[in-house]
DNA sequence: TTATTTTGGTTTCACATGAAACTGTTTCAA
DNA sequence: TTGAAACAGTTTCATGTGAAACCAAAATAA
């Protein structure tokens, strides 16, 4: 069993494409699940689990949190308050801030949501050994920070 | 320094939630790679990457290899057509199906886009050690075997 | 043969998304 | 003060994308 050698490119081997097909499938599925139960968007959920887990931030707040640009989170925000699933009001001190909170109704949604997606998330983990587990994180952090110090930087 | 519980959600330590924005940081990253230096979309350079491995594909094959729908692929070679990066002509035996594979200019193209591919899927990996990278391969195997069998399987 | 179904690939439609322009508010400097 | 710049958040516009409808060719059945 020889090496293929390294002047070509396989896809299936790359990691960067392995990377973004194993996380859209897992995403579609988890979408796919929160849209027939709950009727909610990936991104409208990513709101409502920064809000559940601390409330009244602003826009931009939640926006940091959950790595959505302001255009995607004010996005989500006007149709989660159109079905009344989140309360805004805006700051007394900077009446331009929004302080954004889940609505009695949007906590009920997501006490629904989190156990399912917490349970998606072991049944995942639980098919790995927990050195997988710990190696996983490692990486996923590692990756983190690598992109942040922009490994594509010659973009002149 | 205690378990802050099972019944709280935060997203960034929520494995889909992480695998998503990591691998969506890296995609975005090569793909303005891509698109600045050889206007070229990640579609675009899939549909490459595998006619420059393999070519005499047909649309459907090339959909298989690459993991996009017959849709994108369709959309993308149009593209890659228009631009004479892609030569396609028309089984003789099936003339629904087309024969597709990378132009001179494409192989060029090609040529030039590997070795930076390859260059940036290495700087990822000497970021990690040995076991790190090994450990990364049977996760993502992993990871790809279990979204195929299933998990989100109860959409009734 | 001729009808029916299946298959490869394209087009259309409706919706999602990112970038840039825009609105209203606050801050800072003259 | 007042005018410029910065900021929070929204809207607009142009483009991308997935699902379903569609077209033509091929396989299958009658």
């Amino acid at each position: 069993m020889h090496d293929i050698g390294p002047d070509r490119l396989q896809l299936p081997r790359f990691l960067p494409y392995r990377l973004a097909t194993v996380s859209n499938r897992i995403s579609r599925t988890i979408a796919q699940m929160y849209a027939t139960r709950f009727d909610l968007t990936i991104p409208e959920w990513r709101v409502m689990a920064v809000l559940g887990d601390e409330p009244d931030l602003s826009a931009s707040e939640v926006a940091e949190r959950t790595a959505m640009d302001k255009v995607a989170v004010s996005r989500a925000v006007s149709r989660l308050l159109k079905r009344d699933r989140l309360e805004r009001h805006f700051s007394k001190e900077d009446r331009r801030r929004s302080v954004l909170a889940l609505s009695d109704k949007g906590k009920d949604i997501y006490r629904q949501i989190m156990p399912l997606a917490l349970d998606y998330e072991t049944q995942l983990k639980t098919r790995l050994s927990d050195e997988e587990e710990a190696s996983l994180n490692r990486l996923l952090s590692k990756l983190e920070d690598l992109e942040l110090e922009n490994l594509g930087q010659k973009t002149e």
